[in-house]
DNA sequence: CTTTTTTAGTTAGGCTCCTAATCATAAGCA
DNA sequence: TGCTTATGATTAGGAGCCTAACTAAAAAAG
């Protein structure tokens, strides 16, 4: 990821090299990514501090089990999917977080085949007692947009993530005249 | 990073137990890094086709030195610095580019510390060929976002990279009250 | 009821990224 | 000049992520 965000003129002056270039959509692209890797580099900061990483936040995450208003996820293989991560790396992020004492592995009585994981006591405190600042630093990234500000930009992601949906659909050398 | 965004009304629950929680933030937080994932995954999946990886392929762009109206680099630390990696990646980066061909180390003659990296002939038919392809489907990404569309997203992710560098530079457990 | 297919989880090996330590060279200073 | 500090690059070791191959168990098919 480039650190510096290239300036505008130097995307036009790249763009009369390559026709294909669109100045605006590419600033579009990096702003995109450069803010999210800001804001994630902000908030990972501390998870770090509390020996943790956004793989091991996202299972402690799906572990809790109280007062989220979501179904909460307990084998390997639902973490996984609601991860985002193969179940590989999932059983390594299982393997690591039951080394360090914040979940538990249990065979599944039921089918031979699945384990259950859990939240030990020690995990359930540390996620409990780290969410609070997590969710201020959340908000302080946030809180200089105005609620329509964060409608607005909410709805404008949703075109991009749409957008990145077909473009994924079609893996094929296609994207010649236009998708749309 | 989660791969379903949970729903609002299981934010607005999630608040119940957590005052720290602001919905609309987290929202918006989430959107961004998820959007920002599948926006980058749609385009990486072609890099990986070609041999890339974004890292690899931020190497070869900062190294192109035609007609790109931007200063290009040629030592591991000034890669490193304008990459976002450090230096021990460069040189793993460096590394296999080399292997593969597509640049090529040479040891600086005025500063006996540093060495000079240039794209070899392959490395820079590789990036040429690539580029086309990429900047289209880059278009195609943010192609149906009007101009001003563009411009409000720009300006909206241009607040919340200011918020995260503001965070990132108070390190400490602050944000108590708020940080503007 | 046996064979095949599917599914859950793991292992093995590779890439990218990190931090910390090391080495050589250059630059600053008494 | 000689010593100390700063800088460029690398190495070593670790974590998280991947794909591909494997094992065991359940489900489906004959």
């Amino acid at each position: 990821m480039l650190k510096d965000l290239p300036r505008y003129e130097c995307l036009l002056e790249a763009a009369k090299q390559f026709p294909d270039l669109d100045p605006s959509a590419t600033e579009v692209y990096l702003h995109l990514l450069r803010t999210s890797d800001d804001a994630f580099g902000a908030l990972t900061a501390h998870l770090h501090r509390a020996g943790l990483s956004q793989g091991r936040f996202t299972v402690l995450m799906l572990l809790i089990d109280k007062g989220t208003g979501c179904a909460r996820a307990s084998t390997p293989a639902e973490l996984a999917d609601r991860s985002g991560v193969t179940r590989a790396t999932m059983t390594g992020l299982i393997d690591t977080l039951e080394r360090d004492g914040l979940v538990s592995r249990e065979p599944d009585l039921a089918d031979r085949r699945m384990m259950s994981v859990k939240l030990t006591a020690k995990g359930e405190a540390l996620i409990h007692d780290y969410l609070p600042g997590h969710f201020r630093r959340t908000a302080a990234l946030v809180e200089p947009l105005t609620e329509n500000e964060r409608k607005t930009l909410v709805k404008l992601l949703a075109k991009i993530m749409g957008q990145a949906a077909v473009l994924s659909a079609q893996p094929a050398d296609a994207v010649p005249a236009g998708i749309t």
